[in-house]
DNA sequence: CCGTTAAATTTAACACTGTTAAGTAAACTG
DNA sequence: CAGTTTACTTAACAGTGTTAAATTTAACGG
């Protein structure tokens, strides 16, 4: 009774969730959908394409509505909102980082990057600093959960000497020791990048 | 006469600048090598440690010694231009960008990451900002890399509606324009995106 | 209701992929 | 010279994306 292109993706992103990027493959997708491998050409060109239309649906779960900077909203508050609404949408999937930062023409992706580009030019940022802004917010975004997704496997962490890499990285231990004892998470790190690059870190507190 | 590991890199990195990451096959690199594909599972536990090892050599090519910050020279071109040595071992080679960032564990990387912290911190800057500005820059640059070394298939292209694209977008087809329209490249876009991190980002000129 | 056309899917197969197990030949070691 | 380690080969497994052709299912006009 006909496959919908609507249920192959959501049944893909489930299958993603639960087997990560390298799991999903045409076949065990068929098979949960009650058919065989070759059906799911009839509705996608390729395996790209598909993942392709899962990172439209992962981003487009997030932002369905993405309303620009309100009146008098400081364009920077606003930017590391929708930065981490960036996050949380990529978060939300095992794998979500590669998948959306892989698929390129992301007309969601598009969208993001122009309103946020008008939120900040209309607050009174040239428009050359806010394009610049904003890709770099990006890529530090897609950087930041691509690396915060990445399992680090346990074959390496068995040759993995830990003593050692504290006496050759002692700044870099003392750094990352100093910001989580003040009881701060993986989130609030990520939020500090943001501000480093808007431009609103606060050295006090 | 005794495959040597240093040389299956060299010729893997050679195959991966040919035919991208994708290319990178146990078989193909054998035979490269005069070898079948099994033999290199004496130098390497699978084909995830080569890789790894392949993203290590990318990054020794360029970073076999890394000097730290020179007295009186400002962290911030420091930092500006050892990230532009990073991004330059990545565009090295085809893929660079997601060989590199998909190594976790790289003890070149980590050396990176302590001298440049250690860097700007003997500059006086606070330990926590350091590792921020570090962590975010480092981020962004693999970001940025990854991206551009993306390429666009054709296919997608096809469908791609260039006018309607420019309807749709026009805040950020402005600010493309500008950019480049001023003789700037990828490059100053790279830099710019750095120094508006770094905080010195010039808006005149 | 029938015949035709188009949509949706199956079956079979191809050319690959990483990886394991078992065997083999050369080189070193005592 | 015997025994062991090093470095590989051969054979095979289980899986991958993808194509071509045959086949079923649904839709539609007369």
């Amino acid at each position: 009774m006909a496959l919908r292109k609507e249920q192959i993706i959501e049944e893909a992103l489930q299958l993603l969730n639960e087997s990560g990027l390298e799991g999903v493959t045409l076949r065990k997708l068929a098979k949960r959908l009650g058919v065989q491998a070759p059906a799911l050409y009839w509705h996608f060109n390729n395996k790209a394409a598909l993942v392709n239309e899962m990172a439209e649906a992962i981003l487009q779960t997030e932002f369905a509505d993405l309303q620009p900077r309100g009146d008098g909203e400081p364009w920077q508050e606003w930017l590391i909102h929708t930065l981490n609404r960036l996050r949380k949408a990529m978060l939300s999937y095992t794998d979500g980082g590669r998948v959306v930062a892989g698929a390129h023409l992301s007309l969601t992706m598009a969208k993001i990057s122009e309103v946020a580009i008008h939120s900040l030019h209309s607050a009174g940022v040239s428009l050359r600093k806010s394009r610049l802004i904003v890709l770099t917010a990006t890529h530090y975004t897609f950087g930041y959960v691509i690396e915060e997704q990445t399992p680090l496997s346990p074959e390496g962490l068995k040759h993995f000497d830990l003593e050692k890499f504290k006496k050759d990285h002692p700044t870099m231990v003392a750094g990352i020791e100093e910001y989580f004892t003040s009881g701060r998470t993986v989130d609030d790190l990520f939020n500090d990048g943001l501000r480093i690059i808007v431009g609103t870190y606060d050295e006090r507190k």
